[in-house]
DNA sequence: ATGTCTTTCCGCTATGGCCGGAAATGAGGA
DNA sequence: TCCTCATTTCCGGCCATAGCGGAAAGACAT
């Protein structure tokens, strides 16, 4: 509990905003048992970032603001890959009637940049912005993939591998095994490593380098992902998104 | 520059991300020219923000990052009034053609929650999360017609009457005046108040006590929105889609 | 009314935020 | 290759202030 940043304060009002974000709102004896501190403390942050309008108080209950809103906005549409990659996201999902996603790494966790529903698509508590690790996701394995083996040992002894459901991968070398039949293959599965009963393929967006930006999936319900359209039909359409994502990103 | 909210060390943090946010990211002795603040503070700051995964640092350069997605998201899901009126939002854009809005009042500013283009509507740099005076716009009109007198004087003591171009309304009584009118018509208009070459018809979604928690829009270029279509189709058609909400929020 | 829970306020104290200065780093330019 | 300039990064000290304990002010039951 040291000092382990510069400016300590600011870390507290980080986590603050944060645990709001989970609890959907609290009062401020609430805050201060969840993070151990004072009330008095606890109140001093929630009145600095009330003022500076990135809480609302409603009642005795804080609650994150829609400034968040203009700042996520803001660092989703500075990635070229978002544009770029939206129309195709969406064209994904009407074609296959299931959702299709677009993730990024940042900081060492796979990010959903945009997300969009297909007319068949089930409802998912997947969102937008929504933060994953990395090895639960056919997304995900499909970035590491096609990363430098040391960049992928860094991310992983930041993160280590922390399991989800019984399915998602545990072990290092499983691990990199799998990475290296993706790369080869050139699409990514991930069979209820995340969430029970679904099912995704995903393929990686690549930059000249053969480095992974991002990646595209298709998700979906067990029942409907199987057979030829799961091996075949599936993987063909995200790989053909992917490609032409690719080829819009390098002329642009 | 006293001591004006009780973590200051907090706000310096927050200035700073605001900044990146305009800049479209910046680096450390750009920043403390910016706040004049010595480079080593703003360091620490910077540090620190991009140690809890708030900022990322690409080269010598500090971006916002996608953590304030999420927070923005939630920020959002969790206005009933967003998900109860995105699909009609939708359905507006679609048949007017033009970009059809959604927006509500916090800390006396006027925030975009939603937005849809419609199949003609023009690009405009106005986006989801934007935050503009509430007396610049059709939207912010329709809201603060159907407030109590008395919270709108404190929002305009709070913020003031500021132009944002030279159709803007700047004075206390003809707002008012404005206002008055608006609430008894039901429905507000906007006349290049914001944005020079567009119009706007906006109406409010009131609750069971008439008072205004949002208003819904549809904007256009000038050439588009005129004669019968700006009097008569377009209020008939946003008037219906608001009262569509009103119903759906009260029964839900 | 009384007690319990909360939020809010107040003022002290030790800490760590802020800063000046210096050391690294890096990008041209000669 | 070496120098120059601009920038980032590091370091150490001082004193403002962040954090906290305690108390007051509400809120809401019983």
């Amino acid at each position: 509990m040291a000092k382990d940043v510069p400016v300590n304060a600011v870390k507290i009002s980080l986590e603050l905003v944060d645990l709001l974000r989970e609890l959907d709102g609290a009062g401020v004896s609430e805050v201060a048992k969840q993070l151990d501190k004072p009330t008095s403390t606890i109140h001093d942050h929630l009145r600095t970032l009330e003022q500076q309008e990135y809480l609302v108080k409603e009642g005795d209950t804080y609650y994150v603001s829609t400034r968040f809103l203009q700042l996520g906005a803001h660092a989703r549409s500075r990635q070229k890959v978002f544009k770029i990659a939206r129309p195709e996201i969406n064209e994904l999902a009407q074609v296959t009637g299931e959702h299709a996603n677009l993730m990024i790494e940042e900081h060492g966790v796979g990010v959903f940049l945009y997300r969009s529903r297909g007319p068949d698509a089930v409802r998912l508590d997947t969102h937008s912005g929504m933060r994953v690790p990395l090895q639960t996701t056919a997304l995900g394995k499909s970035i590491m993939a096609n990363r430098p083996r040391e960049e992928v040992e860094r991310i992983l002894d930041r993160h280590g591998l922390e399991a989800v459901t019984d399915r998602s991968i545990t072990d290092r070398e499983e691990l990199f095994d799998v990475l290296e039949q993706v790369r080869e293959r050139g699409y990514s599965y991930d069979d209820e490593e995340r969430v029970k009963g679904m099912r995704c393929v995903a393929a990686p967006i690549l930059n000249e380098d053969d480095y992974a930006i991002a990646a595209v999936s298709v998700s979906g319900p067990k029942s409907r992902m199987r057979e030829e359209r799961f091996t075949e039909e599936l993987p063909n359409q995200i790989l053909k998104s992917a490609n032409v994502i690719e080829v819009n990103l390098t002329y642009s």
